[in-house]
DNA sequence: AAAAATTTTAATCAAATGATTAAATATTTT
DNA sequence: AAAATATTTAATCATTTGATTAAAATTTTT
């Protein structure tokens, strides 16, 4: 009572739902996860998913756009900072996402897989055009191709390279590490390693000065 | 008879069904096709797919094998020509493999979600490792480590820029198309664009000279 | 052409799976 | 505490889907 709005649980079973969720539907994907999957990973029983989420699609709908909007979200404000350069952008990016991604790391195949199942669907619903468009990155972008301190014109890119330099390892993970026999703990060595070098990198590909 | 071995019909009832399997196995992925799907897109009986393959499993390993074992083999001659130096090796990966996928543009991301379902399956029956280790490019790399031609002694990141640089544009397709509002037409020539920038930009990456 | 072998089809099975229901249990309100 | 409400459970349904079967059609062999 006291504590008035919690419950006596430190989890409510709503919760306990959507994170068994995101478990099963990032390493599996939307059609490979059964909701009794679900069910098992939350320790709950079945009837409980359509109990609290009217259906599986519905769930899985919830946990996607979480997801999908986290994810562009942050990148949104980074790219959005003017108090940042470029160059700090590009770095901000790396680390971040790559902790994030070593923290989570179905997520990128899971978005990758999902957009690819349903390209409409989600790219409708988040405006990455407009995001990007709006961006005070556009906008440095374009200074710096004009100062001429930039020498490829266009920002896609330059976004895909950042982003391909900085997602790419982890969706082939299991190529990588089976390519040199590593352990996991080596692989986050490497993409730690890559926090570092991707600035460099992304700074000698496109930096004139 | 005098045309002895061939069939009356240009394409056997085999090779039909092998076909559609690669299309809709391609574009959905294992969990997410219905041997009903194969059977519709072959215009063919579905009793048909378990009289000539066993099962939907039986029919999806030998596509996968074949497809993994093509993509793999064709990188692992290209990494084994001594006639040919590291840039140059960089050129033609880049050139095959954009043509390669703009061909075949559901395969990346196809072997890489199956990677996930499946990752010890595969991997051990292509040996990856041993291709890579026994491979004249990577001799070639440590020479020019040796000779301070290249600054990075690691050619895993080499090869996961170099291949991040290649595939991951295509992988996000959908994205890079979004965000941008482009065609399918307008992609293609962004990535020819990158056919001649990849090499460049792997060379400033990482050579010194 | 008849017989034998192969290929194809329609119908059906059995298991898996998303969803529902009605009853049981727990919690909150009165 | 009793009544009302919310949550949870076990059992079951209906559909989907991979697979099988027996018969029909076609092709090959004799």
């Amino acid at each position: 009572m006291s504590v008035s709005e919690s419950k006596k649980k430190d989890t409510t079973t709503e919760e306990k739902i959507k994170a068994a969720a995101k478990t099963v539907f990032y390493k599996k994907g939307f059609t490979a996860t059964r909701t009794r999957d679900i069910a098992e990973e939350a320790g709950l029983n079945l009837a409980l998913l359509n109990y609290y989420f009217r259906s599986k699609a519905k769930l899985f709908e919830i946990i996607m756009v979480e997801t999908f909007a986290g994810f562009v979200g942050s990148v949104k404000i980074i790219l959005n900072d003017d108090k940042t350069s470029l160059q700090q952008k590009v770095e901000i990016i790396a680390d971040r996402y790559i902790d994030f991604i070593i923290a989570e790391p179905e997520i990128p195949t899971f978005i990758l897989t999902e957009i690819r199942n349903n390209p409409d669907g989600l790219l409708k619903r988040l405006p990455i055009r407009e995001i990007l468009n709006d961006s005070v990155f556009i906008k440095q972008f374009q200074e710096s191709v004009q100062k001429k301190i930039i020498s490829e014109p266009n920002p896609l890119h330059f976004l895909m390279n950042l982003l391909g330099l900085v997602i790419f390892p982890f969706i082939a993970k299991p190529i990588v590490m089976g390519s040199r026999n590593l352990k996991t703990e080596e692989f986050h060595l490497l993409m730690q390693e890559r926090k570092k070098k991707i600035p460099i990198w992304i700074n000698t590909m496109f930096m004139t000065v």
